[in-house]
RNA sequence: GCGCCUGUAGCUCAGCUGGACAGAGCAUGGGAUUUCUAAUCCCAGGGUCGCAGGUUCGAGCCCUGCCAGGCGCGCCA
């Protein structure tokens, strides 16, 4: 567990992943075996197994016991393997290799877990949030600014962490800090009002107004005056100018229609929309109260705290012109996000070049009475193979066509697979499938790994691709509806389940993991771990189909392998949910 | 100059915070469909984990130094 989510590992009432289960066991055993001994901290928690041939999960701990205790590893995993029972719970522990202790589930203690799966509201997932507010930061687009791919790490890996700590018990408020403020207004209101062409902008809005800026913004780089006289609408807008005020509103509502269209097709929302400008007249306030704390002293015109003491650099909190920047606006936003909400932590989702920012910020927060834990979850830049993708040299790729692409060529295979689907299903097939693929492309990456775009990658629909999980979840809805189709009467939903083949053993094993998989993505923020989780249970599945029969097998054993299907496709619809991916019935 | 990040199969990436012979997908080669959706399944080849030291019973993971790339470093956000 990661000791900086601290907000996360508070003791909860329902322990039931299977691995917290014989984690409690091991622990016990071991604390059995050495009574008296000093084993805490250590990592005697059990984990899946990293082959299958060594069991379902093991537990490394008499390793790192054996120092502390001074005795040979084995030796210690042989004292701890005396109090741990076999039975219920364990078919088989065994020592291997220094001292690993592997643990084989038994049978009928593995399927009772799964089955219990079935009908708990939460799938098996610890409400360890329950009673507990989170806000989490994240898309944040700004104004007049086409979307384009980059756009969708923050927006889609928010939307998943979301959607997690949801299942997990949390209230989440899920906040998009549009960038709806700053001197860029000056300089957009200038391009506006000389180079705007009506036409464009009715057709497309916000590349109009991203066109005119460039060209404001050039114009600023050459002519003193035009600078000057950009600078001068901006003072005017910040200082309530009616004209400007409502080119400005216009500006934000144009570019909020095209977010909320794109939002739209992303399947993402937002509980709060609250951009830099909600903040403005709450900033003298804050700078005022820097003062007061003696957080800040003035240097060379501006007002700047000093983080010696944390090694950081100086922070400018108020420009030598009198505005405010970024820190100003973000340690508003903390002071009355804290004091409105009273959320167990505040989270931020943005991409890694804002790091030193918000450690910044984080640090005058805490200085000025921040008592709320703050995250920065930060992720890697996309980048193209051939450079950093940039709006001015014309690389940058929107994200509606990104998207589009997508849909088509999904389109492209449902037609293909599902030639006598009315055409009204198969477009709505395409756009789950396309958009899922879209999204699994992002999501299925260790999310700080830097991301290289390519069409190929985040278009694929084979592999370990949400099209492939999808896949797998259509043929299993395909299998349910058939069975009670031709074999009404025989309900399998409390059928015993028999785990009779490797095939579903596997499977039932991906099963009981889930909910140690979740846990795991909202403790590291990665989705990315839930991701390869639900890729193992697919593939677990894929392997069972092909491999046991189901429909054809005999009455009972039918229905318990109808059963499994069924479960599967209860955790791979909700765990695809959590990553905000749909789950078409057919495909 | 300082700081953060990255370097793993031909390509794109995992690697559960130090554990068992380094794993997937794509691509390549071979096989499976009168049968529950072949977007699938089964099998094979493919690696000096950037380089060099060090710590450890054990290092892709931790420490040090190099090399290569990316990002950032007081009035942008």
């Amino acid at each position: 567990m990661n000791l900086a989510n601290s907000f996360l590992t508070t003791p909860q009432a329902d322990m039931q992943t299977i691995q917290d289960l014989l984690s409690e066991q091991v622990r016990a055993a071991f604390a059995a075996a050495f009574p008296g001994a000093d084993l805490a901290g250590l990592p005697l928690a059990a984990t899946p197994a990293g082959d299958e041939a060594f069991g379902d999960y093991q537990s490394n701990g008499a390793m790192a016991a054996a120092k502390v205790l001074r005795q040979p590893p084995r030796q210690v995993a042989e004292q701890v393997v005396r109090h741990l029972p076999t039975g219920d719970l364990l078919a088989k522990v065994e020592i291997a290799g220094p001292g690993f202790i592997n643990m084989t589930l038994a049978d009928d203690a593995l399927a009772r877990h799964v089955a219990a799966m079935q009908d708990d509201p939460h799938v098996g997932l610890p409400q360890s949030g329950a009673g507990r507010r989170l806000i989490l930061d994240y898309s944040a687009p700004n104004v007049a600014k086409p979307m384009h791919i980059a756009h969708i790490r923050s927006t889609v890996i928010g939307d998943a962490l979301k959607r997690i700590y949801r299942a997990l018990g949390y209230e989440v408020l899920g906040d998009n800090h549009l960038g709806d403020w700053g001197t860029q207004f000056g300089i957009l209101i200038m391009g506006y009002r000389h180079f705007l062409d009506k036409a464009a902008l009715a057709a497309s809005p916000v590349d109009e107004l991203q066109r005119v800026y460039v060209l404001s913004h050039q114009r600023c780089e050459e002519n003193p005056a035009w600078q000057d006289q950009a600078r001068a609408e901006l003072v005017k807008l910040q200082a309530g100018d009616p004209e400007n005020r409502a080119l400005w509103q216009t500006f934000i509502d144009l570019s909020l229609e095209e977010f909320n269209r794109i939002y739209a097709r992303l399947g993402v929302s937002f509980e709060l929309i609250r951009g830099e400008s909600y903040y403005n007249d709450a900033l003298p306030g804050v700078v005022q109260k820097l003062q007061d704390l003696g957080l800040v002293r003035e240097s060379e015109g501006a007002l700047v705290a000093f983080l010696d003491d944390e090694k950081l650099p100086p922070c400018i909190v108020r420009k030598s012109d009198g505005g405010y920047n970024y820190a100003t606006t973000d340690l508003a936003t903390v002071f009355s996000r804290e004091q409105e909400f009273q959320p167990a932590a505040i989270l931020y989702v943005t991409d890694e070049r804002q790091q030193l920012h918000f450690r910044q910020f984080f640090a005058i927060a805490r200085k000025a009475g921040v008592t709320t834990p703050l995250r920065h979850i930060w992720f890697g830049l996309m980048r193209l193979p051939e450079g950093l993708l940039s709006t001015r040299k014309g690389t940058a790729i929107k994200l509606d066509l990104l998207l589009d692409e997508a849909e088509k060529r999904a389109l492209e295979l449902v037609r293909q697979a599902s030639p006598d689907m009315p055409e009204a299903q198969q477009q709505a097939v395409a756009r789950a499938v396309g958009i899922g693929a879209v999204k699994y492309a992002d999501l299925s990456q260790n999310p700080q790994s830097a991301v290289s775009f390519t069409w190929e990658k985040a278009l694929a629909m084979d592999g370990n691709s949400a099209p492939y999980l999808q896949y797998a979840y259509a043929r299993i809805a395909s299998v349910l509806d058939k069975h009670a189709e031709r074999f009404p009467g025989h309900d399998w939903c409390a059928a015993p389940l028999v785990l009779d083949s490797p095939h579903a053993r596997r499977l039932a094993l991906r099963l009981a993991r889930y909910s140690g998989a979740v846990c795991a993505a909202a403790a590291q923020e990665k989705p990315s771990l839930l991701a390869d989780a639900l890729y193992d249970l697919s593939q677990a599945y894929s392997s069972f189909y092909q491999n046991v029969p189901f429909l054809k097998a005999e009455a009972g054993l039918r229905e318990s392998r109808v059963r499994l299907c069924a479960l599967t496709a209860k955790v791979l619809r909700h765990g695809l949910g959590l990553l905000g991916i749909e789950t078409p019935d057919r495909i």
